[in-house]
DNA sequence: CCAAAAGTGTTCGCGGTACACCCATGC
DNA sequence: GCATGGGTGTACCGCGAACACTTTTGG
């Protein structure tokens, strides 16, 4: 059924750049498009905004629907309204980035489909649309903000080694860092409890096993504590 | 002319919280609206993008047209779209935040008009739909930004005095800062230039006056240096 | 000469950085 | 017993924080 107004509107989708990490890289989900244009090449998770879901609703929809992920971090990233994005008809997109646990077997078996894959960042296919600056874009804001806020937990499991969390930042921040001094001030931010539990199944002496205390960072954040990696 | 749609859309609208310094507080522009809802409510500059422009055109376009203020420093925010922001119908707006110069007489002469006014941050009267949430998102990221960009000269004239600087961001930072430690620090950034001028008409010492060098810094990020104030 | 703000150095302590070896475990 | 990564301490330096008086200028 067909809708009318006065003045002629933009297209409004959403979105959603998600990443997940494994044991050497920073990965990006997409999906292959099944349609023109652009037929088969691979793309973010995405769609076109309802008018009776909010954005953040529809983007866990697409999310859902296009690659079965659900229950992941979420976060708007940026608005896209440049005029010739699509090549059909004038297109605004609200971009998200999703930061997904690998470990999480659901997203494993949701994501272990025809059509659904995980890309390094460094090693990405050629990108629909202007989706490539897209990507770009959350990479960079995920490199900023890993370093203030406690997003970087959202791609580990529930629990996980000291030298699991360094390598996540290095990956991130692209950078090497010292073990004894990320150790020294990770432990020194005191927002994370040591479990009982090591790493199991590895060939050489187990890493002791760490959660991270949201509660604590919660209460310390609302006391004013800025947290700085 | 009308135009028809397979499926509904959304109305996709720009409102640009534009703030001024001057001696004693963080300002910020609004207009007062001329039709219902919210009739004769203040609002910050905003209305329907155009399905020919792009959002960040449209942002400065109703800046003109509504507040007369061109030239500013524009910078996106963050997309509202909850779905009963409007009791009219569904609205998404993408909003922006601006950095003009009161010192600017153009900027002084075109808001010195009947429906146009600067409010302080916290004397501000109550603004229609979730605009009040938008203001302060907006002044939260400004508080967050100015920290690491350069991006309180847009808030000043081009050449200011060690203090006025100091004033900006103890007003935007809600902090106290020491004089000595905060020259010490802004000057061995190397990124401002001391000019043969003084301040002009004041019954005291007179300051001497600066400029930032944006080429400089300009060049330093590209090496990836990082400012942190 | 008085009021008002400009301008200026030093000390101290903490946190960041550089750096290398022994230990525990599985095979 | 050997390979692999886990785990640990110290010394130095630079930066941020605290802190008060003299100088300049206009009226």
């Amino acid at each position: 059924m067909a809708h009318t107004y006065e003045y002629a509107r933009p297209a409004l989708t959403v979105d959603c750049v998600v990443f997940g990490l494994d044991e050497n890289d920073l990965k990006v989900l997409l999906i292959q498009r099944r349609l023109q244009p652009f037929q088969h090449a691979w793309a973010p998770p995405g769609g076109f905004v309802r008018v009776d879901e909010t954005l953040d609703i529809a983007a866990r929809r697409e999310l859902q629907e296009e690659a079965g992920v659900t229950d992941v971090y979420l976060e708007q990233l940026y608005t896209f309204g440049e005029l010739d994005r699509d090549p059909r008809e004038r297109i605004v997109t609200v971009a998200y980035y999703a930061l997904a646990k690998l470990s999480d077997h659901r997203i494993r078996a949701a994501t272990d489909a025809m059509g659904v894959g995980w890309f390094a960042l460094d090693d990405l296919p050629k990108l629909a649309f202007d989706h490539a600056s897209i990507v770009a874009l959350a990479q960079e804001r995920l490199r900023g903000k890993v370093r203030y806020a406690p997003v970087g937990f959202e791609l580990l499991p529930p629990r996980f080694s000291l030298t699991q969390l360094q390598r996540l930042y290095e990956i991130i921040l692209g950078t090497e860092l010292d073990k004894r001094n990320f150790r020294k001030k990770i432990l020194s931010l005191d927002l994370l409890v040591e479990t009982d539990e090591v790493e199991q199944g590895v060939r050489h002496r187990a890493a002791r096993l760490y959660r991270f205390d949201r509660r604590k960072y919660d209460r310390l954040a609302k006391q004013g504590f800025e947290l700085s990696i």
